[in-house]
DNA sequence: CCTAGTTGTGAGAGCGCTCCCAAGACAGGG
DNA sequence: CCCTGTCTTGGGAGCGCTCTCACAACTAGG
């Protein structure tokens, strides 16, 4: 291994210059410089990171945390393409993501503790997870510097309009004829999972159309949980169901077909996210569009400025846009609802 | 941050003594032993792991490389099972993952560079890529350590039985009394993708049906190549496909059913993968399960063993079993296919 | 021409840990 | 009783880097 000292002592100078060149310091000659530079790529020089870590307390490595309540969603696209976001913006900053599923509940607290306090991992990405999910709380309390994907209280984070894009999609049934639509969601102890849920209520109360409880039923983001859903629904004869992801949506399909109903002539469905098994389903599913990839590329984002000390001071949360994209699970092609939305275009609202 | 000198000092012995006890070497005195593990508890000392791996130059953090030639591929749920296989074995030898994902083809040598040379990477899992990717080749070269997943030469690695599951699928549609059976291929520089191609043919020509290489298209592993793949396949009639992943087949069935054909009735197709998406298909997709996280799984345990010198000397590459798992894209029900089986059972065959 | 300020460079003390080596204590064999 | 060996402990030199401080050299203002 070559070292800083090496690369003096070729040069001519000490250390402390060496470093000083590395790093881009000023106060160095020109002349020293070059020198300095020539010495560097002779040896082909590349510095310790360990060492330097070890010396300036940072290690430019942040981990993506997926609470143990999610990881058997973990194959679901959606972490696939946050991930993707999530590591494309540690590239382009210089950072390592290390990669923590808390797979074992009886060692979750060993892996926290192995991963965050005094590792190597500097600040964590956390995603979507319940408010009250231990991990959640040991990040709260360390005071670790983390940003969350989905809102998360005394946590800085970056959010989708989830309210928004439900409210769309309600509306969108609505504005097909369809009346009795009910809603799967996921688990409620997660804060998008109601602000969804606030969004489909709204959107019928808007339409003077009373909320029925029985009509909302859990699937817990899961394909097996959306198909036992959908038999609960089913006595209830909706018309169209608002399904929270569409994971799900794939599993209401199917469920549906299975008790030999069509899509969307019996049942319409709308899903959530627009993951690319979306437009893979027969027939393809309509669905809320959210800019997953960048949602992973924003926490990192944020989380770098925050470790990096950019940006201080109190930072707003930021909330993305999301998109209705309609297909033809909800009963009308896209052709047609492109042409009724520029008679009636549908406002976009925010929230938070 | 309490050191180990500040554990020395309450403990009233050196810090070599701590380094001792902490580390669980021999030669320290039982009594001496208990003072300083009261220490250590009292002040909830922890060592720091930064300083450790400058001394001991190990750092128990590996990698998972995405060469960026499959970077698109990404959101296949193939690799979010992997990467759970993969975070696992690391969890269960105290070892970290960082996943890198070579998103940037012009970045890539860079990345490598901040990676691998130098970094906190000991060693690294690639993905299954070609033989001729820029990331193996150099990988070779450097001789770090690293265990393949997909049979990779000059690599260590961890595959399936590419070759056996082709022909297991190939058979079995023969045993339907297919007789024009196309396959959809992944791109041919992958080894998988001739094993398995191999496979088709073998199965072919064992019973006696010419291979016509118009019947073979690849389809780049993409739902989009697969439906590219179709047109060009259709005028030529193929009775059933045998589609080398999942996500093939599920562009295959999407552009069967938008040229009108029906699956199985019209066409019947087969998979490989066995990803959770198989089973949500309209028609379910009968396909080859290969056991996607022991994959990861092992890849990990082979680099640590590897990493940790145990199990040194030349080590055998492993072969991981495959097995048809039948479903209704083929024109036959499970049941079906178990009462023919009992009849006449299928010998799994192993290569390599 | 002196002083104050600026620029360029080197010395050296860490960062927290490991590990080799020396040395003291004690046991048992001759 | 001495010598060799084993167990137990401490000292201290690293691992490769950063960063403060001191100091020399040089500039410029009065």
């Amino acid at each position: 291994m070559v070292t800083l000292e090496d690369v003096a002592r070729l040069a001519g100078v000490s250390r402390s210059t060496v470093s000083r060149v590395i790093n881009g310091q000023p106060h160095v000659r020109a002349e020293t410089k070059a020198r300095v530079l020539a010495a560097v790529e002779r040896l082909g020089y590349r510095p310790h990171p360990i060492a330097r870590s070890l010396a300036t307390r940072r290690t430019k490595v942040v981990s993506m945390l997926i609470p143990e309540s999610l990881t058997k969603l973990f194959s679901d696209q959606f972490f696939a393409i946050l991930l993707q976001g999530a590591v494309h913006a540690c590239n382009t900053r210089g950072y390592q993501m290390v990669l923590a599923l808390f797979d074992d509940p009886r060692r979750q607290e060993e892996l926290y503790r192995q991963l965050l306090q005094n590792g190597y991992v500097e600040g964590a990405v956390v995603a979507s997870a319940a408010p009250d999910d231990p991990v959640i709380q040991a990040l709260r309390e360390d005071g670790i510097p983390v940003v969350a994907v989905g809102k998360q209280p005394g946590l800085p984070y970056v959010d989708v309009n989830n309210y928004g894009g439900a409210r769309m999609a309600t509306e969108h049934l609505l504005s097909l004829g369809y009346r009795r639509i009910a809603t799967i969601t996921g688990p409620l102890s997660h804060l998008h999972v109601q602000d969804r849920l606030a969004g489909y209520r709204d959107a019928l109360k808007a339409h003077g159309i009373p909320y029925e409880e029985e009509l909302v039923v859990e699937g817990g983001f899961t394909e097996v949980g959306a198909m036992a859903a959908v038999a609960k629904l089913l006595p209830l004869r909706p018309e169209a169901i608002f399904v929270q992801s569409d994971t799900m949506a794939a599993g209401v399909m199917r469920a549906l077909r299975s008790h030999g109903l069509r899509v969307p002539e019996d049942v319409a469905v709308v899903g959530f996210d627009d993951i690319p098994l979306a437009s893979l389903l027969d027939p393809p599913l309509t669905t809320v569009r959210q800019p997953i990839r960048l949602l992973g590329f924003m926490a990192v984002e944020l989380l770098v400025d925050l470790l990096d000390g950019h940006n201080p001071g109190p930072r707003e949360n930021t909330v993305l846009p999301v998109e209705l994209v309609v297909r033809s699970s909800c009963g009308i092609t896209r052709k047609q609802f492109l042409e009724k939305r520029s008679e009636k275009p549908f406002p976009v609202k925010g929230e938070t």
